[in-house]
DNA sequence: TGTTAGCACTCGGTTGAGGTGTCTGCTAAC
DNA sequence: GTTAGCAGACACCTCAACCGAGTGCTAACA
């Protein structure tokens, strides 16, 4: 069957009222709230309709309609109208970029803070460091049972730091300096893994016992700096939702909020510059709930994403154009022309 | 009236009841859970005498009886026994300390998840770095319109920034370098408020158009650096218990969690060495919750704090034997030799 | 004087019946 | 293709009855 334009305009009538409301939509309110004059009857055969085609369901047999994952996913994709962002909305974000002293990673927590405000939803903000590429190393001897580790990090950066182990020569350092370089070259800390280990053990010969030692000082060296951080703006307001009344239905959406480091992963892989929208039912949101995110890209990298979590009916338009505007606010921001701004030394 | 040791016995078996179950406290459960053999009717009378000294009370006419806060601080100080530490606690904070290689806010965070996995309540971790004082300002004529602001900090930390005035001379710099001296030197960023910014205004004579500047100026500077920070693990687990099973009451507990920078001023200014217990009805803890923390010291001076928030009848022995167990060992392993470890520089 | 047994009373919680309102599906007429 | 009307389904509310845990009180006992 085909979605007609009278079945969309119904359609769009009937997640409208959902979101407003949470309950159930029955045929005699729409009848009552569509451009056409169409009688609750007629209501219900476009409604049967819909259901048949998977955009409705009944969540009993005497009650109103409820939107299915399918339903509102083609509401947002088409049918809802644009959001106009208030003066207020605006305003913010202005103040915010003004601000914007501190590091990226404040910065974005900050604007979660608003978009929480503004759309009255729980916020998150993600920060993902990008992660440093292994240019060069090399294992510099200093005595019989300690040597030095250089590396050279993408972007020029040297880290060093001293290892101690029970015995090691000249000779074997350079063994391992090949070895290391030969199998470790261009890859992130996360990428050191088993086989990447015993490729390296293999190739190093008589200095096989120093490379567990120096993985984890590389380990170590790259660990440093900035980690990922999640920070979740507005919590309360998820318990302000009906849907989340059920403590157990809390529970399932604060848990995916303490996978944190899941989180990161999940929003930074989206694709830039659009709303990415994971409702329930697809992927690991729980329950009723919804999440839209924004990755924020830097130079084409994504170092991070902020986002909206709430329920499944949530204000897409409104959230969508908050998002987006702060997202797009803060790429401009990051990426612009760094007109002179804060420099430091400390001596 | 006194509080005899038979009235103690039976509040801390009314107490060590309703930890158990959350539930009231029956007299005849009591009969037959106490040392002495009394009967369910004795034991009513001691119960009615508990509730006219202010140590238990019924919620209604034909309930048990709870213990009240005053209760449970009796049984806090004097009547629980020692909890001790099982094996898998104590190898926990061990590895846990092996693995200090991150830096101190990360090891407190890991900390606190484990707490918050052995105990099986929320852990909360926050992080106050040390505030820096001002020692010295001075202020460097670079051009008409431009000055370098150079900061010595408690430390012997010296900060630089250059800032862009509409116009400046070598004269005005050196009043504005008095002026600030005078009215910022010892204070903190946060300690700079409208008082010393007028003060300083009155002391800058004609360079008071660059007084705002240079105080923002200053502002950044001493902002930059690791800032405050809190963590919650096992949020979860807080809605496990039935007193949080109605949302207001979670919602509750979960603003407190909301207001990080005064759960990091309320944390920090906590006794050392022992534990802090805030109560529902004390301070700011909300209905039904309580909680347990200990400052992380430093030198004497208190750089965060770890602690748990679960409902008012939490198993304290058990929380806090934990908690001093990691608090003194996270202070044990802050304070003592530094024994060579990691070394960065970046260049 | 302290302890105990017995009894009436209180009150929250549960269960089940009855009533109500909303919404649907179906049918017949337009 | 659209509409009016009607019977049926079903969640939800209210109310009364009942149950049971637990108390306070009193009288008897050691």
């Amino acid at each position: 069957m085909e979605l007609t334009e009278r079945k969309k305009r119904i359609l769009k009538s009937i997640v409208d009222e959902y979101i407003r409301s949470g309950d159930p939509v029955g045929s005699k309110y729409i009848s009552g709230h569509i451009p056409d004059t169409l009688s609750s009857a007629t209501i219900r055969n476009e409604m049967s309709a819909l259901e048949d085609m998977g955009y409705l369901y009944q969540p009993h047999s005497s009650a109103g309609r409820i939107p299915t994952t399918k339903g509102i996913r083609t509401y947002i994709e088409g049918l809802m109208e644009d959001y106009k962002l208030s003066l207020e909305e605006l305003s913010v974000l202005n103040e915010l970029l003004d601000f914007k002293v501190g590091e990226f990673g404040k910065l974005l927590s900050e604007a979660a803070r608003a978009v929480s405000h503004l759309t009255n939803y729980t916020a998150i903000s993600v920060l993902k460091p990008p992660a440093e590429r292994i240019e060069r190393i090399k294992a510099v001897h200093i005595d019989d049972s300690s040597y030095l580790l250089i590396i050279r990090c993408s972007g020029g950066k040297v880290k060093t730091k001293t290892v101690n182990v029970p015995h090691c020569t000249e000779e074997q350092l350079k063994t391992l300096s090949a070895a290391l370089n030969g199998a470790l070259t261009g890859l992130t800390a996360s990428e050191i893994n088993l086989n990447v280990i015993l490729d390296t053990e293999a190739a190093a010969g008589d200095a096989t016992h120093l490379v567990t030692s120096a993985l984890r000082g590389i380990n170590d060296l790259l660990g440093t700096g900035t980690e990922e951080d999640v920070q979740v703006q507005g919590l309360t307001k998820l318990l302000s939702y009906p849907e989340f009344y059920d403590v157990s239905k809390a529970k399932g959406v604060l848990e995916i909020l303490e996978q944190k480091h899941a989180l990161v992963n999940r929003l930074t892989e989206g694709m830039p510059g659009r709303p990415n929208i994971v409702m329930s039912g697809e992927g690991l949101t729980p329950e009723d709930a919804s999440v839209v995110f924004y990755p924020i890209t830097v130079e084409g990298q994504t170092v991070g994403a902020i986002g909206v979590i709430g329920p499944k009916r949530m204000d897409y338009k409104k959230v969508i154009a908050n998002l987006e505007y702060f997202a797009s606010g803060l790429i401009d921001g990051l990426n612009g022309t760094g007109e002179g701004r804060k420099q430091d030394e400390q001596h």
